[in-house]
DNA sequence: CCTTACATATAAGAGTCTTATATATAAAAT
DNA sequence: ATTTTATATATAAGACTCTTATATGTAAGG
C-alpha cells in the first residue's frame, strides 16, 4: 500500500470520486477507495468520518440517516451539485502536481 | 500555483530531484524546484531547511559549508550513494499513486 | 541610501493522517 | 449456544508536513 506521507492529500478527491458514482455510507466509502485502487490507496475510517463531517460543512457533500430493516444506523452520503463542480478543478489540480513532478525529472507512468 | 493540500509530501521527491543533478544550496533548492516545475511547485525555505535537515540525518544527502570569496557562508548539499538509491523506490510509489488516482476515476493528464 | 536578491534559521499554527479506544448490531463459523 | 468476524459510527492523542511570521546578515543595483 502507498505510504502516508505520498498518499497524503488524496482522501478528498478520493472520496469526491467515489461518491460521484453513488450514495455511500462511510464505512462504504473506505471499501471502495480500496477496491477501486486494487488496494493501493487505503483509509483508516478515522480519517474518513471526520473528512466527511467537513465536506458536509462545505457542502459538498449531504448525509442522511437511515434506519436498516434491521434498526441499524447509518448514515448515506450523496454528492451536491456544488461538490460534483469542485470535482473538475480537483482534478485538474492533482494533474498539474503530476505535471510538475514529471518535468522534475521524469516519475515512471505506469 | 498548486495548493498546500495537494503538493503535500511532494517536497522530499522533489528535492532530491533536484540534487540529482547537482550539488546546490538550499536556496538555489527551492529556486530550482520553482524553475522546473515552471512555478507549479513552490516551497517556502522555512519548510525546505528543516527538510533538508531530516534528509542529511538519514543520510539521504550531505551538506558542507562553503565560504565565497566574499565571506559568504552557504551550505551546499549533494546526494549521497544511499540518496540516489532512494529516489527509485520513491518515484515507484509516486507513480503507483497517480496509477490509484487514475482508476479512482479518470484523472486528466496533461 | 534604499531596496531587492542572496542566504540561513526558528517558532507558532493549520491541516491531514495514524493508532488506540469506545460502542453496538448482524452474520458466519465452530 | 457461543465466539469471532464484518458492519457501522465516533473521538482522542500524536506524528508529520507545510505556512506565515520573525530574525539575522551580506551583496548588488538603482
Amino acid at each position: 500500500m502507498i505510504g502516508t506521507g505520498i498518499k497524503r492529500g488524496t482522501a478528498e478527491l478520493a472520496v469526491l470520486s467515489v461518491l460521484e458514482d453513488s450514495p455511500l455510507h462511510g464505512y462504504e466509502v473506505a471499501r471502495r477507495i480500496e477496491q477501486q485502487t486494487k488496494g493501493a490507496l487505503r483509509f483508516t475510517l478515522a480519517a474518513l468520518y471526520p473528512m466527511l463531517y467537513r465536506m458536509e460543512q462545505r457542502r459538498w457533500i449531504r448525509g442522511s440517516w437511515e434506519t436498516s430493516d434491521a434498526g441499524r444506523r447509518r448514515r448515506r452520503y450523496r454528492l451536491t451539485p456544488a461538490g460534483k463542480k469542485m470535482l473538475s478543478p480537483l482534478r485538474q489540480e492533482w494533474s498539474e502536481l503530476f505535471q510538475a513532478l514529471r518535468r522534475l525529472k521524469k516519475v515512471a507512468h505506469a
